[in-house]
RNA sequence: GGGCGAAUAGCUCAGCUGGUUAGAGCACCUGCCUUACACGCAGGGUGUCGGGGGUUCGAAUCCCUCUUCGCCCA
């Protein structure tokens, strides 16, 4: 730190400790590391109200990235926004907690160290379960904790004493505890039903992993004859001919007059013969295709409804690895041409059959939606099996009270409404996983009596008969069935005792993406009515998606993505980090150019810079001798300047303050008009920043330059103003941007080593002098000055005099005191009284008051005069739809009185200022 | 097929409990190295608020309709 006595202060370009530049590199390792030395992201229970304390809790849940996930641009905006509010909620007394964690993520772990075995020329039959698991773990333990490495450099403020793991023996009891839970409740069920494959996973698919995707396909019309009279047929339509050799029935609804009288005949099943009955079915569409069904048990959701009312077979003819092969029930119905072929190759063989036997009608194209894996993409096969279920209708119902009564909000609003939509129309949730990988499913069926039963610790006997023959169910759960226990179980849960748990439960706000608000937001509200008996959180915010500059979605395989380590190492973290917060409006998505990162985060370190500047320029000239602090000064001695900055920050906080919270609802739940109200991030930022830039260095630094230069009283008032405005502007931009503040308020006069920003207090507005609005008029002044030095072409080289002519019940005096600051600002030299004759540029303030500069040979007559009529019937206009207005009886009977006086008052100052205008106009111009 | 939402400056958006001379940031144009900052300073708004109709004294804002786009669900 610069150690100059206060007449030699100047800020040298070449003053060694403070470079032009912050060097964000080196001081952002520097106080991270700090940080996390002082303990500052540290929360402590015992603090919070809940446990007797003093301070409200705050509580963050991270969403925990994959344990294999690398971080990218759309975990940055995710962690970057907690950390706003983590960082903001800390600064204002809470006991804030954040707390961080990675999720073991079934189906894509397993891929990637299946993957790894793959390169071996192995698979996980080869290893076996045991070592395969044994392998995963290493691979987990070894790479699992570099995305929350990842996620330090880019400042995130997360408690990583507190670390949680989907897959840690505590969170492992908890998923344990649960389901034993769920099971004694009737609530998980074993089902026989059709649900989705992935035959390159090997698993089942919950309906939320089974992504729609629309797709370009064709429909087949194929022709069943009749059984006894090929002569006489039905068409059928489908998408996908393979299926039909698993085919049970042909349906048609019950009142098509076109195949009323067929009912109850049988067809002959193409390419096998097996004859096939015609049902009648309301569930079939008449208009759809041909208005008949082939009727698919096995391999099709609604077949397999159908079938069930009709009491039909159930074959399945295509394999776990999605070959066509007679699994069950199916004898006779593969040929042995198609037995081992792939689906697709046997879709495309049974078309060629049907096509020679003449079967095959016609092929249309087809616009529609097809499945697939979430995670691998491969089309999704709809195949009958048995599984675990949730019943999901007694779990749904609190959840969806909640939202609908205000206990919980979602922002932005129109996720509510689909949050509601899904939950009245929910549907059971397949919990288990043919996968190795995973909380194996605790249930174990007695092999001497049969009974099967769902234990909290491993059994050693059977529960009912007590024969040790037991067996362990094959299946893991949904990462999801771990996932939505993440607000209570990383609290301690199922210990209803831990002192975490009940001081940090129910968390407060939520923070994620809309796509996984069904995968995991609902079913945590589920969860934590089902285990806590209240909702885990108050809040649940979503934030829209990182895209490209052609609005797509950034992916790895598109190649658009953006590396944020890429973005710190060149702009800084802070950079970073002020790109993502000021571009988020609410559930707005974030374009990021990811061909020009200057584009994108150029802005974000030219703002770093222009703080590092300010602080530059406001510490070098401060010096480091004790600061008065602002409390103490006497109000009688701030300038005009002064007090205007003053407001102006009171302003900034309030703006501040008022997009970012309220924090919590304030009796336990949202009142109507609160329910949107707050985190409008993009807001606070650009508050703090037009506080920090457009008036604190703009205008209060340059007012304060000549305050400054000279050692007195009132230099000792503009270092107490300048210091303690900087200090508030830093707290304000900190949550956004913690280094290149942290690293400024380090040097701020009076600092102390182990005191830090990140733990100071948030500003709270405090009003303490009148009188800041007179500094308006000057600022306007310098305005009109500056525009029309430039509407003339008047370089800043030239001096020039602004004469101040008072109109009647006008005040120069704000203006004539202020003359020092219009002479730095406008280059003007302010007098009073009257101008000379000759050409003059002129200029009428919005009090009245009027401005005359003298320019002769600068200043074209006609073109004044053609400056001030324009002005002049600009206003005229204005003001005359103003008077049609204020004529118009009804307006005046039917708006409200303040709206009719406010239009009044308009009317009189606009009056005022067009008679003004045509008395210079004619003055001028004749 | 069902539900939800969006369309305002070149771009991204705010304004939507009806009343402003329609705003912000970025981009763009012009002039400046003015005792911190050219990653800067000063000046400049570049718009039939998607089309049409309606309610109202008054509509970007409320209602209907059309067009386009997006999301969720089946």
């Amino acid at each position: 730190m610069s150690k100059q006595s206060p007449g030699a202060a100047s800020a040298s370009p070449a003053d060694p400790d403070f470079p032009t530049h912050f060097d964000f590199a080196t001081a952002e390792r520097a106080l991270s590391d700090a940080w996390e030395r002082a303990g500052l992201f540290r929360a402590d229970g015992g603090r919070t109200t809940r446990a007797g304390g003093e301070r409200d809790p705050f509580t963050i849940l991270i969403p925990p990235p994959n344990v294999t996930a690398v971080l990218h641009v759309g975990h940055g905006l995710n962690n970057t926004v907690q950390d706003v509010l983590v960082r903001w909620r800390r600064m204002a007394g809470d006991e804030a907690l954040w707390l961080p964690g990675t999720d073991h993520a079934g189906i894509a772990t397993q891929n990637v160290v299946e993957k790894l075995l793959a390169k071996e020329g192995k698979t996980r039959f080869d290893v076996g379960r045991e070592a395969f698991v044994a392998r995963t773990e290493a691979f987990v333990e070894e790479t699992g904790g570099l995305i929350l490495k990842q996620l330090r450099a880019i400042g995130a403020s997360a408690d990583w004493s507190r670390t949680a793991y989907t897959f840690s023996p505590a969170l492992s009891r908890a998923v344990r505890e649960a389901f034993v839970r769920l099971y004694e409740r009737g609530l998980v069920y074993r089902g026989h039903r059709v649900i989705h494959w992935c035959p390159r996973c090997l698993t089942s698919l919950s309906d939320e992993e089974a992504e729609f995707h629309d797709t370009e396909g064709k429909l087949y019309h194929i022709r069943y004859a009749l059984a006894d009279d090929p002569a006489q047929g039905v068409t059928i339509a489908t998408t996908r001919p393979e299926t039909l050799l698993a085919d049970v029935a042909v349906a048609v609804h019950p009142d098509d007059p076109r195949y009323a009288a067929l009912v109850g005949r049988s067809l002959a099943l193409p390419i096998t013969g097996i004859p096939l009955p015609i049902i009648a079915d309301g569930y079939v569409e008449r208009e759809f295709g041909t208005g008949a069904l082939k009727i698919t048990p096995a391999h099709d959701a609604n077949d397999f409804d159908v079938g069930k009312r009709h009491g039909l077979a159930m074959p399945v003819v295509i394999s776990a690895d999605g070959e066509m092969a007679e699994v069950a029930d199916a004898a006779g119905r593969v040929p042995a041409e198609l037995k081992g072929l792939d689906r697709f190759e046997a879709r495309k063989r049974i078309v060629r059959q049907l096509e020679a036997s003449g079967a095959l009608v016609k092929v249309e194209t087809h616009a529609h939606s097809v499945r697939r894996c979430y995670r691998c993409d491969t089309v999704v096969e709809p195949r009958l099996s048995d599984q675990w279920f949730v019943r999901m209708a007694p779990l749904a119902a609190p959840a969806l009270e909640a939202v609908k009564d205000g206990t919980i909000r979602l922002l932005p609003e129109k996720w509510e409404k689909v949050y509601i939509n899904w939950l009245e129309g929910i549907r059971d949730w397949n919990i288990s996983r043919q996968l190795w990988w995973g909380h194996r499913v605790p249930v174990w069926t007695c092999g001497a009596c049969g009974h099967a039963d769902a234990y909290r610790e491993d059994p050693k006997g059977c529960g009912k008969c007590g024969s040790a023959e037991l067996e362990q169910d094959p299946d893991v759960f949904d990462t999801w069935f771990s996932s939505w226990l993440w607000p209570i179980s990383t609290l301690g849960w199922p210990d209803e005792e831990a002192p975490d748990l009940k001081a940090f439960y129910p968390s407060d706000v939520l923070v994620t993406a809309p796509e996984i608000l069904f995968f995991w937001v609902a079913r945590m509200i589920m969860s934590g009515y089902a285990f806590m008996g209240r909702a885990p959180f108050h809040t649940v915010y979503l934030h829209g998606t990182v895209r490209d500059m052609q609005h797509r979605k950034m992916s790895k395989s598109l190649g658009n993505g953006i590396d944020p380590l890429d973005v710190v190492d060149q702009y800084g973290a802070d950079a970073l980090r002020w790109t993502l917060v000021q571009g988020m409006g609410l559930g707005v998505d974030v374009m990021l150019d990811p061909e020009d990162l200057d584009k994108s985060f150029a802005p974000g370190r030219n703002f770093a810079t222009k703080l590092w500047n300010i602080g530059r320029f406001i510490l070098l000239q401060v010096g480091d001798e004790k600061v008065t602090p602002l409390p103490t000064v006497d109000p009688a001695a701030f300038t005009l300047a002064d007090r205007w900055i003053l407001d102006r920050l009171d302003a900034a906080i309030a703006e501040c303050d008022a997009s970012l919270g309220p924090a919590r609802p304030q009796a336990g739940r949202w009142p109507e008009q609160e329910r949107q109200v707050g985190l409008r991030l993009d807001a606070y930022a650009e508050a703090a920043r037009r506080f920090v830039w457009n008036e604190l260095a703009d205008w209060y630094v340059e007012a304060v330059k000549t305050r400054l230069a000279e050692p007195g009283p009132d230099r000792e008032v503009a270092r107490a103003v300048l210091v303690h405005m900087f200090d508030q502007g830093l707290r304000l931009l900190h949550p956004i941007m913690p280094f290149v503040t942290e690293a400024l308020w380090q040097r701020l006069p009076g600092a102390t080593p182990g005191r830090f920003l990140a733990a100071a207090r948030w500003p709270t507005a405090a009003p303490r002098a009148a009188g800041g609005e007179a500094f308006e008029v000057v600022r306007e002044a310098i305005d009109a000055i500056r525009r029309l030095r430039s509407e003339y072409g008047v370089t800043p080289g030239q001096p020039i005099r602004a004469f101040v002519a008072a109109g009647a019940g006008t005040d120069g005096t704000a203006l004539l005191g202020s003359a020092a600051l219009l002479h730095r600002l406008a280059r003007a030299e302010i007098v009073a009284g009257s101008p000379p004759a000759g050409a003059a540029a002129h200029a009428v303030l919005s009090n009245g008051l009027e401005l005359v500069l003298p320019l002769e040979g600068m200043v074209d007559v006609k073109k004044e005069c053609a400056r001030l009529r324009g002005e002049h019937d600009n206003l005229t206009k204005q003001l005359g739809a103003l008077r049609g207005r204020l004529a118009n009886e009804k307006f005046t009977s039917k708006a409200p009185a303040e709206v009719v006086e406010a239009e009044r008052a308009k009317e009189r100052e606009w009056s005022a200022r067009v008679e003004q205008l045509s008395a210079k106009v004619a003055e001028l111009c004749g």
